[in-house]
DNA sequence: TTATTATATGAGCATATGAGCATATGCTTG
DNA sequence: CAAGCATATGCTCATATGCTCATATAATAA
């Protein structure tokens, strides 16, 4: 039966962990999210944070470095984008297990 | 259009956060992985892991306070389960867009 | 060239986290 | 009760990470 048993070599680990560990900050989240409906300039997304541009910056280039964004420059600007799908699938499921959760919480609470 | 518009409050993208977190770390991810076919007791879960007692110990008391494993005792030991199904996806995801990442940089390479 | 704007980055500090050791707790048996 | 096994938890150290300030780089304009 075993569905498609990926081994997972040491490397392997390493790799989905930091993959995780890039979603693991709250303001990496909130860049995130204000990329979902297109890319957006730093200058555009410090303001949607409501972070400092350095720290802004710092992140995007964690995102990057994860794999997660496109870059593209145009002039002075730098225009940030989601550049993998999966992300979108990756919070959606996060955000409904958390819901559920948090239901039926409230409901052994209430009986 | 907008494929329902989350609202993205301060804590739930603190909540959201610590759940990647969790899953930020390889021994939690070899422990997972290891109840991937059922629950497993501690010792067991020493031996699969190869990790020392009171680390295992300390890392499924993350995953607990995470929400997502099962704890059930019995006797002298207590097994750990996986409890949140959403995992399972999760780490599809995460594996399937590494893998397309890592064949992308390849066929990048061999042109 | 110099000045201006947008973004990136080095340095330093504060906090968070993982690992290891020793020990505590909890359950069962005698 | 005491003894023994399985699991949990203080404590400490080392390292990693996020944030801020100041400054550097890059592209454009004067």
């Amino acid at each position: 039966m075993a569905k498609k048993p990926r081994v997972l070599t040491e490397a392997a680990l390493g790799l989905i962990a930091r993959r995780f560990a890039a979603l693991a900050e709250p303001m990496r989240l909130r860049l995130l999210h204000a990329m979902f409906d297109g890319e957006k300039s730093v200058g555009a997304l410090v303001e949607l944070s409501g972070g400092t541009q350095a720290n802004v910056s710092r992140h995007l280039q964690t995102l990057m470095d994860a794999g997660m964004l496109t870059r593209r420059k145009e002039g002075l600007q730098v225009f940030y984008g989601i550049g993998d799908e999966s992300i979108f699938t990756l919070c959606e499921l996060v955000c409904g297990s958390l819901e559920q959760q948090h239901t039926q919480r409230a409901e052994s609470l209430a009986r």
